[in-house]
DNA sequence: GAGTGGTCTAGACCACGCA
DNA sequence: GCGTGGTCTAGACCACTCT
């Protein structure tokens, strides 16, 4: 009918579903999850593909299962989610989360040396760059450096990111989905640029991140350099 | 046979054997592991439980996989890959890392109030305390302290910890296998025992770590902080 | 013993990359 | 067109927890 096909798959949508219903409330922390054979049933769908959604909700944090008892509803964490797949907006919320952006999108040359490896394709198509500092109560908690690769993302400099997730941006308006990633971190002391955007003193120290970040698109990945300050928040994370 | 009945998952052999080919060098960057339909073959199982061990492959950051073409294998990470689900000595490679006890295993009390919630049974039983320093070439790099609940570990006050992975220790001694946890990071200035056993000076910035680890024993994790020092190595994760 | 999650088989069809 | 990985079915047996 529509113009796309999307497909999405049912593990997907059954993990989806069982999201909302523990993030809205509908289960709670210690609550049991219906057990596998009933999820089959209300689904309509068979064992293993029941377990690919729950298999991604432990991984997400969200329930941990026990063998002969079932699946428990975890606590959700209060820290800041990052260190997880999910865009930052996600992780906070949007409702404390807010956005200003200091430079960009422009297009302009990479770095050269580039923190991490780049392909031939990524070098000569040049890179658009982006300041953004983002606020949890009008604190601000990071200080986001980007670099995507200028391929293919028609229009992408003239759109507006105030307040808004770049995930969801580039999932919804050019259908790149961030599946993974990898990231360098280390304690620094501000200074600079840092201290200023992150409203802290020279040589407090903050956390610096330097990430890659995969996406469905083959050989596109772009990249983030952040500079948090953990004075109030700590950065959480799941293994 | 033997007293225990061990039992090791098919997926988990086939991944073991992967991973230790890749570590050795029988495929390298860039090469491709074989086809699925192949590795079915080879170890005479079926694809989902080769696709069991590929997806740990893909989780632990051996391998990428794209569809059409197949799964290649990665480079490996030069940092430090403490954010993943193995162990410091594991992650670092035993012939680099260093161990030195500072005090400890004594058993004590929990700090109260602990970092983390504990259970009831975990405060009745006191914990078990380790004060440990991990060096890379000879540098300190960890200042890590950890608490285990004192539950079911006989002997384990008697052992010898120098130059040995906990996790490891665990395993054999125990049956008890990490199988994820939590983490907590940020920032903080070097002070007291941080600077003494890590070797910076005052104030420096060092990162610092809180973490919670998830065993196969149901109800049975572990606690550990940890200080890092950041200023030549980096901290290394995939997500 | 009944119910749960853990593991595994033996197939099937689809979407994607490449020659 | 063919081989690859992605998704899914419809079963099976086992180990574990609880009663």
């Amino acid at each position: 009918m529509s113009g796309k096909k999307q497909n999405i798959p049912r593990y997907r949508q059954v993990y989806e579903i069982l999201r909302k219903h523990i993030t809205s409330g509908v289960y709670r922390e210690g609550d049991m999850l219906p057990s596998e054979n009933d999820l089959c049933q209300t689904n309509g769908i068979t064992r293993p593909t029941v377990r690919l959604a729950l298999d991604q909700l432990v991984k997400d944090g969200f329930i941990k299962k026990q063998q002969g008892k079932g699946s428990i509803v975890c606590a959700q964490p209060k820290g800041i989610g990052i260190l997880s797949v999910a865009g930052t907006t996600t992780a906070i919320g949007k409702e404390n989360l807010k956005t200003k952006i200091l430079e960009g999108p422009v297009i302009r040359k990479w770095d050269d040396p580039f923190v991490f490896p780049l392909s031939e394709v990524e070098k000569e198509s040049g890179c658009i760059y982006m300041e953004r500092v983002r606020l949890v109560n009008n604190k601000p908690l990071f200080y986001d450096i980007t670099f995507l690769p200028n391929i293919n993302l028609p229009r992408f400099t003239s759109r507006t990111f105030e307040n808004r997730s770049l995930f969801d941006i580039l999932r919804k308006s050019y259908q790149v989905k961030v599946t993974g990633g990898e990231q360098r971190l280390k304690a620094i002391p501000a200074k600079g640029k840092i201290c200023q955007h992150l409203d802290v003193k020279e040589g407090e120290p903050v956390l610096h991140l330097e990430r890659k970040i995969n996406t469905n698109r083959i050989d596109y990945s772009f990249y983030s350099t952040l500079f948090c300050n953990t004075t109030e928040h700590d950065l959480f994370g799941i293994f």
